[in-house]
DNA sequence: AAGATTGTTGCTTA
DNA sequence: TTAAGCAACAATCT
């Protein structure tokens, strides 16, 4: 599932490939996957560039040449953006012959919703297993309607302990809903949120007013910690999240508790990692070792 | 082979 | 007005 680090990498990994490169054409195979008009979608991409990308929470910001339009794309559950360099290989044919830097999958494949063609021959894929990302264009105005909508920015200067502590008061859900909701803070999904808590021994099902001031810091520092590793090792890969160059994300094996139900704690070596359903979510945590 | 998987929206309820 | 809880969506995996 791509959340805030994988999102973050993909955006690094086409910064340094698609801006400033112009759309010659877009191939749009399933119409679904665009939320505004369809046909406006693809006039006001070719022909265009992408000048800049941003991420905002799980949601991905191109700015086009184009004055005032946007694309936006979020990824939702099995959303891939994958570029590929050069010709198309042949049908059925292996897109990887060891001499370029391309994703060892097929592309396009029955998957794919949206290619991106660039002048330079290079293109960029839009895959979606289960359809439900989606890709819009969008002016400064219904921009700023969307972003304003999105908590704090975990990782920016202004998430301070004390707006932290000031989106948690009066809150009275559980310490794992709090995590999961993107207008409180926005970025964070179902593996993140599980990690963040076990790294503060913090329980997900604690009633997020019942935290006193010390567990508070510790969730704290490890939405910090923990995000910003797993963008170091660009993002985690369980079932089907592959970065910009089509490859696996490799924090994958720092997790400690997301799919680790029934294996024994690493941490204080006597706990068993425990899985229940918690704000309607797969939720795993060490039973002796978080409070 | 039915149930689990998960990000977001939209509905209902408080 | 705001928040909490939950079904719905899709297509695969277990």
């Amino acid at each position: 599932m791509p959340e805030l680090p994988e999102v973050e990498t993909i955006k690094n990994d086409l910064k340094q490939k698609i801006l400033r490169k112009k759309i010659e054409k877009v191939d749009l195979k399933l119409k679904k996957t665009v939320k505004s008009p369809v046909r406006n979608f693809v006039l006001d991409l070719e022909g265009n560039k992408f000048t800049n990308i941003k991420r905002r929470g799980k949601l991905l910001i191109f700015n086009l040449s184009q004055k005032n339009k946007y694309l936006l794309i979020h990824l939702r559950m099995t959303g891939q953006l994958i570029y590929q360099k050069g010709k198309e290989t042949t049908a059925g044919g292996h897109s990887d012959n060891g001499k370029n830097n391309n994703a060892i999958i097929d592309l396009p494949n029955k998957h794919t919703r949206i290619i991106f063609y660039f002048s330079d021959e290079s293109q960029l894929f839009f895959n979606d297993l289960r359809r439900f990302g989606v890709a819009k264009i969008v002016n400064k105005k219904e921009l700023r309607k969307i972003t304003d909508d999105f908590g704090v920015e975990p990782l920016e200067k202004d998430f301070s302990l004390k707006i932290f502590k000031n989106l948690i008061e009066n809150k009275n859900g559980n310490a794992k809903a709090f995590l999961l909701n993107q207008k409180y803070i926005a970025g964070i999904g179902n593996i993140y949120a599980d990690e963040i808590l076990f790294e503060a021994k913090v329980l997900p099902g604690r009633k997020i007013n019942s935290l006193d001031v010390k567990e508070i810091k510790k969730i704290y520092q490890a939405i910090k910690k923990i995000l910003k590793k797993a963008i170091k090792y660009r993002g985690t890969t369980f079932y089907s999240y592959i970065d910009a160059r089509g490859q696996k994300g490799n924090f994958t094996k720092f997790l400690k508790v997301y799919k680790q139900e029934k294996k024994k704690c690493l941490r204080c070596k006597k706990g068993i990692i425990q899985k229940t359903k918690i704000a309607g979510r797969g939720t795993r945590y060490c039973n002796k070792c978080q409070k």
